[in-house]
DNA sequence: CTGTTAGCGCATTCAT
DNA sequence: ATGAATGCGCTAACAG
């Protein structure tokens, strides 16, 4: 293997042609204005010595950076994985790459990827706020120079525009479904209350438990397979035990199946369940889990759309770049609508099989 | 919500201050050497114009962008989001960022997300190449001035260090569970045969089936859930039909188990499964499922860290760069161990519930 | 068609 | 403790 330098630059590109770095600029900006035969040993060269033009030194003449951050809590949560995915697809058709940092919903983590995204310059921002009352994050969105699209949680105090789901009628209507069951003691199950979007599903548990005259049963203890085990076991052993569980995540309604499995516990005879968000074999599992779904791909995609939207319009020449003025940022927050995905887990007829 | 104009810049905060950009400069670089009253008044006038270096201008000055680029087919795949997953986390502990690149296994878009990296002076690269075989990438890896890891596949014909699993071996220590419990007919099943990692798990079945003196059966038409039924239903209806099946990938397993369960077919009485590749719920479905399971975050892990072994040392101070050559690049491909899990659906046991 | 030159924002000598 | 000047790699005026 040869010996490897470091990057080569225009000029060393320049000097070995014997041109003028002007020339070679040209040339990897599309060799109108050459001689097409200097363009061909330009070329040549530079496929030769494997020269990449530095962005960085683009940059510094203004030009964009071609660059979109995403700042999301986790990339391996398949909500999270799903926006990026569509966000990716939304940017690359804008010519543009996606930078994804991860915060493991750390505020100051947050903070430092998003201040090292500016650093970078990245030309907009999609970013999923690991605490929505954030006042530190609202005032840097209300000065940051770049426009801002939050994802799945808004940023309260502040004008940033936001994609995501209404979470407290997607609670409501799938607490209503239960209670159109019958049931009557309905447990709301899950975790990390810091959550906007729990907290809102929470509300829509409580709303839809209050109209229908029922008592809330809320157990937000959950963190992983063993609280929540522990949870279910206490609750089920309680005198006046739940006919049925709302669980507000994800995770938790995974765990709560293997553990009713796991206790030999009849769904939905003894207990029903329902869960807020789908999953992959949600449908296959059995029984099958009922779900409220989110349009995901939708959210990732609506955003990063709306993203593009407030950034200043493509400069189709060099038109030397001045201080733009930031475009308008006046997007109420998008709702998209919840969805009910009624299977067998919540006590409704076994679909056809 | 103010007016927002572009980026400030050094001088526009040595302007407000009254001072000179050299003293700002010190101040966001440790306020060294600089008087404690201005250091205050800079630093809050940096905060109130919410000024940001310019990455770009001190990459230009030869620094390190502390970014690692990786170059995956797919974030929504749950093999390469926990791989980035654990890739970000090691990338994060050397204080850089990960830019994450996704190719759809396209070698064209692979290609143009690599120079896009490179143009953006990535100091590393993390690569899952869509195609092995592929020259140009070889003879791109050979000449890049820039240390590259790959992930899950190996590219031939070039020194670049890799870290994966031994799928061959996986394969086989899967079919000989299989052979060992007394299946004869054994139909292995999947699709995407130009994916190296799916023909090394082929080689591997082939080599067991033959050493057991058994005959090979092979379907590699999946590619959808579709496909998958079609091709079970038609070997299912066969006059020597198969007793067991080998699934090469995560979602032929998903999409066998589903089919053979809207069969009614009884696994593993009438139909053993195994499959390749570990996923959620693979124990919580019922019959639980057998799998070649690969240590996913540990491939992400060693490939990051070995990354970051072939960077140039940290500068602890600012050594002016010149021509820092490369450091040694000769290490050969890691392979880890892949874990036969071994549950229901392959006629073993029931483990304990 | 091609070359010369002047910055872009910053860190870094070298002076003061 | 501070500042003026220089150059990183590149593009865009402005000559020739």
């Amino acid at each position: 293997m040869k010996r490897k330098s470091s990057h080569p630059t225009l000029s060393d590109v320049a000097q070995r042609a014997g041109v003028g770095t002007t020339t070679v600029s040209r040339v990897i900006n599309g060799g109108k204005r050459v001689s097409p035969k200097t363009l061909a040993r330009i070329r040549a060269i530079i496929d030769q010595i494997g020269y990449t033009p530095n962005q960085a030194a683009r940059i510094l003449k203004g030009e964009r950076t071609r660059t979109i951050g995403l700042v999301i809590p986790s990339i391996a949560d398949s909500f999270f994985a799903s926006c990026a995915e569509a966000a990716q697809r939304i940017t690359r058709a804008h010519d543009s790459m996606l930078v994804v940092a991860v915060t493991g919903n750390d505020p100051h983590v947050e903070m430092e990827n998003i201040n090292a995204l500016m650093r970078h310059r990245a030309d907009g921002l999609l970013l999923a706020p690991a605490n929505s009352q954030n006042e530190a994050l609202a005032a840097f969105l209300e000065r940051t120079p770049i426009p801002v699209v939050c994802i799945d949680r808004p940023v309260t105090h502040s004008g940033v525009a936001s994609v995501g789901i209404d979470n407290f009628k997607g609670a409501r209507i799938a607490v209503e479904h239960l209670v159109g069951h019958g049931y009557r003691r309905i447990l709301c199950l899950g975790g990390e209350t810091t959550l906007y979007t729990i907290r809102e599903r929470l509300r829509g548990y409580r709303q839809a438990m209050t109209a229908a005259g029922l008592e809330p049963m809320e157990d937000m203890s959950v963190k992983d397979y063993k609280s929540a085990e522990h949870a279910i076991e206490s609750h089920l052993a309680a005198t006046a035990p739940p006919d049925a569980i709302f669980t507000v995540k994800n995770s938790t309604t995974i765990y709560a199946f293997e553990t009713l499995q796991k206790m030999r516990v009849d769904i939905p005879k003894t207990v029903a369940l329902l869960g807020f968000d789908d999953f992959e074999l949600a449908a296959t599992l059995r029984p099958s889990i009922s779900v409220v779904q989110q349009p995901i791909e939708d959210i990732g995609r609506t955003a990063a759309e709306l993203l593009f939207t407030q950034l200043p319009a493509e400069q189709p020449q060099g038109s030397s770049r001045a201080k733009r003025p930031a475009p308008a940022r006046k997007t109420g927050p998008v709702r998209l609508e919840p969805l009910l995905v009624l299977r067998e887990s919540c006590g409704c007829a076994r679909a056809a099989l």
